[in-house]
DNA sequence: CCGTACATGTCGCTT
DNA sequence: AAGCGACGTGTACGG
């Protein structure tokens, strides 16, 4: 990894054009040839970038662009779309480059998938009665993320989210209405659940007679520990 | 800015919990408080990070943290939510401050609103006859971005995108059915127009009756490009 | 490789 | 603050 710290202006051309005036900025270039480029504020997103496949070419300015005090030419071009990132830079303040060696990765809890196996695993919290068809059941128009059955054996199709927002409901009214038309599923009841679920697709759910349920993943996890101590 | 590179291990915990294992990586410390975790790899987003507004504070570890190496640790508070962020410090390889002065900003000159401007203009694009009545066509839920009429002097709503993806089609048939209330439009068609339209996207929009219309950028600033040639 | 859905999405805007 | 749409969305997962 490579760290330089430079007054310099930038071009970006792809899927829109875009400019950077004159200013200092922190360039990352990273091993696999990728750009960022940061101001010092904004958030995690550089101000410009080049992700990779990409590769680096270091270029003489022109007589012109010289004149203006231009000392080097960066050009970063995509491998396989044309984008092109062009950082001129003028002077450079600091440098580093540091190895870095192998990243372990990042390990991740409470993201949907997890809500997915623990409300599988605790159908219960549905009401009493209430069985596991499978997860990830399949229709014409992509999975339902739970397919279960109520104490009656009547289905019932669950969408889940960590956030439960308006466009949730539309993707579990989608699916239902999918369902219906299945003669051997129908009738298909609807349950949305969510960690949070906003008012507008609380509302928005009610009004088409589905289930709103908070899922509190905390208490799931909970639960499931004590499942798992119990072998 | 203030950039270290360091062996550190990494927890997280706010709206979701997750764990990076020791190991060397960036971490850059903006003026806001803000920072930034970056392996020597992957894309523009880092591994971990914190958003302003947030608050970094810099501890002694505990007898038992020091005794597996750690040295010292960053805990990054966000000021509103309960997030937080905690680095634990092995060894500090390199470590730079720099002060960058003012950002004037990036320019952004878009390709996506020409596509509407555009289409008005060469509303022929949707068939023969058609006539356009305006942009921008006014609706209780927000506007309709093109509302035309056939040969036979029906109305049409008009949907574009840069990429048709279930959203819109979505959006459009709010339009639709909002639309079709008023007596004075109804019956109202919909077309959803894109440079490109997903599958099932399209699905969708065809099982509501919606026509799918994929739109060639490059060929519709050609035909405008000789409109304007001819004046 | 393509298509789909998720994301600590972020960002900017309007209500 | 919440809703909504766009993003050079990126990214992982499944066909």
């Amino acid at each position: 990894m490579r760290l330089v710290i430079a007054q310099c202006s930038v071009d970006y051309a792809g899927r829109l054009s875009a400019h950077l005036p004159l200013a200092t900025r922190l360039l990352v270039l990273k091993q696999d040839g990728s750009l960022l480029i940061h101001s010092d504020g904004g958030s995690y997103k550089p101000l410009n970038w080049m992700s990779p496949p990409c590769l680096l070419t270091v270029h003489e300015p022109e007589e012109e662009q010289a004149e203006f005090g231009v000392t080097q030419v960066w050009r970063v071009t995509h491998s396989k779309t044309a984008d092109m990132l062009v950082v001129s830079i003028h002077e450079i303040f600091s440098e580093v480059i540091h190895e870095l060696g192998e990243e372990p990765g990042l390990i991740k809890n409470g993201v949907e998938a997890d809500l997915q196996k623990l409300l599988a695993e605790q159908i219960e919290l549905l009401g009493e009665g209430f069985t596991l068809v499978r997860r990830e059941h399949m229709t014409a128009i992509g999975p339902v993320d739970i397919l279960a059955r109520d104490a009656k054996g009547a289905a019932v199709a669950i969408e889940i989210k960590r956030r439960g927002d308006i466009d949730g409901v539309e993707q579990l009214t989608r699916y239902l209405t999918l369902m219906n038309r299945d003669p051997h599923l129908a009738p298909v009841a609807g349950v949305f659940a969510a960690q949070e679920i906003k008012p507008q697709a609380r509302t928005l759910a009610e009004d088409r007679g589905i289930t709103c349920l908070v899922l509190d993943y905390e208490a799931m996890r909970g639960m499931d520990d004590a499942h798992l101590r119990l072998f």
